[in-house]
DNA sequence: TATTGTTATACTCTATAACTATA
DNA sequence: TATAGTTATAGAGTATAACAATA
């Protein structure tokens, strides 16, 4: 699973291959500390960095804002505070309901949320550059394939949703 | 990158094409999900999964678990310190060195580790099963690739130290 | 009554700096 | 002096439970 010491389960002896949980976990790790230190840069955990993320094209309530990042709301009062208390985002009083409250990027959060999304692609272009260009294009066509199959999968509705619903980690 | 809010460089149309940044951003923290999930039934968080991961085939100092998960030495110390508060590790000291400290596994803790471990892969074979079994095979033989390509490219050796190393994350 | 958000509280995880005990 | 490990401290991130305001 997360470190796959040599034995349990590892593929016989093929040199070069991972059993597939393998490869998943140690890939998961690679990518993660790639957005992980890029994040930091700016001095950003990977959650700050994905409501960040999650706000670039919404301005959810709190409430929302939970069930986005799947986290308790009160995990979100603390995020968002924050956050705010760093001029990333703000909070603005709903008209419709005087209880609800919106959170929206600054125009400073929202050059870090683009800032950071370059620097990450351009990251993983170089990752992907230690493989010959078909296998590239072949990995990146398998993941989607993957990920598309998975949230149809999960009732979620196709492309579009996809493109924007997947600030969530596992589900 | 993490999130991919419409817009921003998503491919033109293509219904189920994800920009290889998206794909690798999502796909990780699918699978991050899906480990802190397991974890979270036995208790676990996920940096404690790889502590009990790491020591399956080890029984490191101190200071080298540190480097091993990549952290600092005093983050180690609380870490150890809840994990045997638990009983899943135990310290014994070292008889080479009288500053030093062992870390190893309990006979509890080890059962944690495969169980978790088997746990992983049962979850990846149904994630996996999305995918008709030649995009399966392809998707891991490209994964193992790409890690395999990095890691020669780190300077990390070959197969086995892959398949024992990493743990870290990011490098 | 139900929902939205915050507060109070508690715990894990992490780092930096200072310290103890070896080497 | 240098290294191994711990302690003290501070802060982020998370959750549960209780609460206030509004619906």
């Amino acid at each position: 699973m997360t470190t796959r010491p040599a034995g349990t389960s590892a593929p016989p002896a093929g040199p070069e291959t991972l059993s597939p949980a393998d490869g998943l976990a140690q890939l998961s790790f690679l990518v993660q500390g790639i957005l992980e230190r890029r994040a930091r840069e700016h001095d950003l955990s990977i959650i700050q960095t994905r409501l960040l993320g999650v706000l670039r094209d919404r301005r959810p309530t709190m409430n929302e804002l939970a069930r986005l990042l799947g986290l308790d709301k009160s995990s979100v009062t603390g995020l968002v505070d924050r956050a705010e208390r760093r001029g990333l985002v703000v909070r603005v009083p709903s008209t419709a309901d005087r209880r609800a409250v919106l959170v929206s990027l600054t125009d400073h959060g929202r050059s870090l949320a683009f800032a950071g999304a370059a620097r990450f692609e351009a990251d993983i272009s170089l990752l992907l550059e230690r493989l010959p260009p078909s296998d590239r294009d072949a990995l990146s066509r398998l993941i989607s394939r993957l990920l598309v199959a998975h949230a149809t999968d999960q009732g979620i509705d196709l492309s579009a949703t996809i493109k924007t619903e997947n600030a969530q980690a596992g589900s």
